[in-house]
DNA sequence: GTCTATACAACGATAGAC
DNA sequence: GTCTATCGTTGTATAGAC
């Protein structure tokens, strides 16, 4: 262990070990949306979930439609950039496919917006309705993008490649679902994984 | 056309031309339910879309959870027994997917549970759940019956029927958003079905 | 920046007239 | 059976103290 003496001299900067309120606040609600969707999800239950208050959110956040916003987008943008990266990695698709929903599987979060926006139209405006089917468009172009690659190689058939992405990512839905069917667990997510993306790959028909 | 004095002497019979009340509620519950999921609907939308006043919908329906759970078994129920109806028919197996897909995309309701249920766990008794879970799974297994028969012949590749009967749900609630996405119609309805048989049937792998 | 307190609307549910 | 009227609660949002 250091000794004292070896210490900078001088009052330690700042190392902010507590999350910034607005983001504690922001994992929160998309915590609370991903699980029950927007309206079954009130403001005094993403400020318990936060530690703070419900004015405090609505200090940050100045409506519950652009918590949700803000929230929601936040993790559409995560999720594209680590489907990104594992997509990108070397290796067959299938195997990085594998891969990415394994990675997915393991966290409850849904990246349908169709479940995501069940219940919530009336409420938002149609701008906030549109920003938000751009960001799912983003995801569903990173991976329609890399299964038109390998088309275009001639290592995948021929079909609409954003049809295609959808289709993955509905299956993933389906294998959530399936997950807590099954009770959980890495065995159960590597074989749920192994499933989808043999079904994705192959169909249901026999060789 | 037939002369009076042909006529049965007295008074006709009440034809019940008007839907009976109660009926007419289910029907009302059940699209609100399906558009927006349980949380974002309210008793007075129900009540206005079936053209009575609240007071009346909660004299056939005791609350609000048990409309819902009442609504979309009904809905589960008669979409199981259509569902049955097609699968039974004649032909090879993929013609009838085709057909019960063209059908399924052409009605808006969704028959995925994981759709429906989101926002309304908190609010219903787990023996309610329990219940529309149930219906959910002999949904499931109308189609996964189907699909091990044609295994048990060796028309299919063997694997775990029910998984592969939800996955074709799952495609089917995907399908149904790349309509509306394509903007409805027939031409497109039957297109999105093809493509999603196809890709069901015969998986990404090239040929 | 965060709190307490509260205004105001919407909603689930009920009472009682007809 | 269906209505109007209303109760109690919850939920969004804001005001003002600290």
């Amino acid at each position: 262990m250091r000794k004292a003496r070896n210490r900078r001299p001088g009052r330690p900067p700042q190392v902010e070990v507590d999350e910034p309120t607005a983001e504690k606040i922001l994992r929160a609600a998309a915590d609370c949306f991903m699980e029950e969707g927007f309206a079954a999800v009130s403001m005094d239950e993403v400020a318990d979930r936060a530690g703070v208050t419900k004015a405090v959110v609505y200090y940050y956040f100045g409506s519950k439609t652009e918590l949700f916003q803000r929230a929601m987008m936040e993790v559409m943008r995560a999720s594209r950039e680590r489907t990104q990266a594992i997509l990108r990695e070397g290796g067959p698709l299938s195997e990085r496919l594998r891969k990415l929903t394994r990675t997915r599987l393991a966290i409850p979060a849904t990246l349908d917006m169709n479940h995501i926006l069940r219940g919530s139209q009336r409420a938002l405006r149609k701008e906030q309705l549109e920003e938000m089917h751009q960001a799912e468009e983003r995801l569903v172009e990173v991976i329609a993008q890399e299964l038109a690659e390998e088309m275009a190689r001639g290592r995948l058939r021929q079909i609409d490649a954003m049809f295609a992405a959808r289709s993955y990512l509905a299956l993933l839905g389906m294998g959530q679902a399936e997950i807590r069917r099954r009770g959980g667990g890495q065995a159960v997510i590597d074989e749920v994984a192994e499933e989808l993306v043999d079904l994705l790959w192959r169909g249901i028909e026999p060789t």
